[in-house]
DNA sequence: TTGAAAGCGCTAACAT
DNA sequence: ATGTTAGCGCTTTCAA
């Protein structure tokens, strides 16, 4: 590989003025300019970013702190890293993928004493987040996908979970759907603290209260298994619900078969949607599932960007990103059944009952009262 | 952050010293040894990768060149990528990650000649590999997870076509079935030089042939549609086929509903498998699908590990390991239908025919043999 | 407008 | 066994 100096001896000037010439630190004459550049291609010369690094303290290389592929890992969180990683690509700067181990505040330890990193990615942040209090201690640049319960001065992008819930009860009631079931992620360990699974369940039972419509939300499957035992004790519980939103695509899975099991159909006697699960998972689905598809790639590309920014500017105000999700819909979706079929039925081929579109919306419906509060509230 | 020198002068050393202490360089004496350790551990010190790399030509850092997320792309992408990750920490390495953008070459251009990375990790290589020939070319150290048409003397992970479509047909042929019908990838623009599709093509065929039962593959279906379609003409042309195998999930997911349109059910009429696909997506389907599961990571882990290797000596001889798919069981498996069905019936609720789960699987894949031993081949 | 020179933190050859 | 010294390739004063 070529080096600077090679390229002052060809173009006949000093190393300094080639650097110069090609960093655009300080004036060079127009000729003298050209003449490095036409040498720098003659070469083919490459920057080495050790040295330059080495020098400026700067290595554009930003860390990508990845959890250990839990159950539930999928495309979203793919995307969050591919996206991160184009975005910085763009702006010049590199990826280091950095998967977390037994310890993730050790290798975060690590990551950053090595000199290796300008700033680090945080994503599946949790809302009580070690890794963030370690590189807020630490002093060391980041920014988060998602969010701690209190961010402060970290920039973070997150999926909008207000706007999400909204657009989600307001397709449900725009259906027709006067009572609506949340199902959340499992309450395992994990979900605790886990941002989307709090925030969603807050939002969702908010938006439906806003919208005037029946919300139950105290089932949290996390298995398929769990997923369709949880739909049989809904249906126990709440005969009227007619729309149900999932947060777990094997959930969604077991909801599907224990639909099929007391012969009903999707989405003539149940509306079923999935939330925070991409579209490609959804068509897997038959019917092909309306989903709420969260913005995954454009929250790892903020992400990146957000702390690029950073990095040129340490005291610019901190940056908050909130991104809803998409609404895709899907063939699940229909106005609700008229009346709570006769449980066991069997419909063959049937004509259909209504045309989607004509269906009207009832009358009736218990406004606001069987909704559930969930237990924890934010305060942003 | 602390620096070789800040070292020294706290152990009253020279920094040659200290550099020959904490790198086992040169012989130090054991005094002198602890006393260097120890201020290196009261003053927290890192050796800066920079400086390191600079001097020492070696960077410990690997790229792997991430292909732009087409369709199709999934958890399997993934995961080469964070086994990769994970085995190149395991040895003190970092894994940068490189989206490829329009021109992989030029990407590759740009990131070999930064100086920044020791070595290359090649993924979703093609038969006939653009990638490859520039990094052979340009004498770059590199590995792949998958392998062109003629790897030469390049390390490569893939897997094991051949062992793969043994244990399916296995699988199948213990199971009762004596007519198998394989749908493979589209046959669009990417798959035309795509290993998996070109190699499990072949590699099905083959077992099926060497195993004397009927085999089918005229079909490629690359979406539910195609693969609804595909399943209707299959019936059509082959009445007799009792077992599918599909390498896409959403052409499974066609077929299930083309299973189900028709009113059969599966796996009572059909024996349903999916091929390289992960048992978590398998799950999403219903009933779960049996699939053979690609060991993404660790063919990441092996990809990563060979390239290492290669760096600390580039005269040993090439590395090819082949890992097979293992088979996760589900509940698409089962017995061939004893005729076939009058189209069009019905089933309600009938006895099970057969237990999915212990019919066959038991006596069918290759004995003892869940999770192939690594095979080393030289051949092709 | 350009050049010379001093490091960034480390390794390794050469002295002692 | 340890210290001295010379760079790795670059950026950045400071002079000219």
């Amino acid at each position: 590989m070529s080096s600077l100096r090679d390229v002052a001896e060809r173009a006949r000037v000093a190393v300094s003025t080639v650097s110069a010439a090609l960093n655009g630190t300080r004036p060079v004459a127009a000729a003298t300019k050209r003449r490095i550049e036409q040498a720098a291609a003659e070469l083919g010369y490459r920057p080495n970013l050790l040295a330059r690094g080495l020098q400026s303290k700067r290595t554009r290389i930003l860390a990508l702190l990845f959890p250990a592929p839990r159950a539930g890992f999928g495309l979203t969180e793919m995307r969050f890293a591919t996206g991160a990683a184009e975005a910085a690509g763009e702006l010049g700067y590199h990826l280091l993928l950095s998967p977390e181990r037994d310890d993730p505040v050790e290798e975060l330890r690590h990551i950053t004493g090595l000199g290796l990193v300008d700033g680090v990615l945080l994503m599946e942040v949790g809302l009580d987040d070690e890794r963030a209090e370690f590189l807020s201690a630490a002093g060391v640049a980041y920014s988060m996908i998602g969010r701690t319960r209190e961010p402060g001065p970290i920039d973070y992008a997150d999926i909008d979970f207000a706007a999400t819930a909204e657009t989600a009860v307001a397709h449900l009631a725009g259906l027709g759907h006067r009572k609506l079931a949340f199902f959340n992620h499992a309450a395992d360990a994990h979900a605790a603290g886990y941002g989307p699974a709090v925030r969603a369940g807050v939002e969702f039972a908010g938006a439906a209260r806003a919208a005037g419509i029946g919300y139950v939300d105290d089932f949290r499957p996390g298995s398929a298994e769990d997923g369709r035992e949880a739909f049989e004790r809904l249906m126990a519980a709440h005969p009227d619900v007619t729309a149900l939103a999932v947060m777990d695509d094997h959930a969604a899975a077991g909801v599907i078969a224990a639909v099929a099991a007391r012969g009903w159909r999707i989405p003539e006697d149940l509306t079923l949607m999935l939330v925070l699960s991409s579209a490609r998972v959804a068509e897997m689905f038959h019917p092909r599932l309306t989903t709420l598809e969260p913005p995954s790639a454009e929250l790892g590309r903020l992400g990146a960007r957000m702390l690029i920014d950073r990095l040129a500017d340490h005291d610019a105000p901190p940056r908050r990103r909130l991104v809803p999700c998409r609404l895709v819909p899907g063939d699940s979706s229909a106005p609700p059944r008229e009346e709570p079929p006769p449980d066991g039925r069997r419909t063959p081929a049937r004509a259909e009952r209504t045309s989607p579109r004509t269906a009207g919306v009832r009358g009736s419906a218990t406004p606001g009262i069987d909704h559930i509060e969930t237990t924890i509230s934010s305060k942003e």
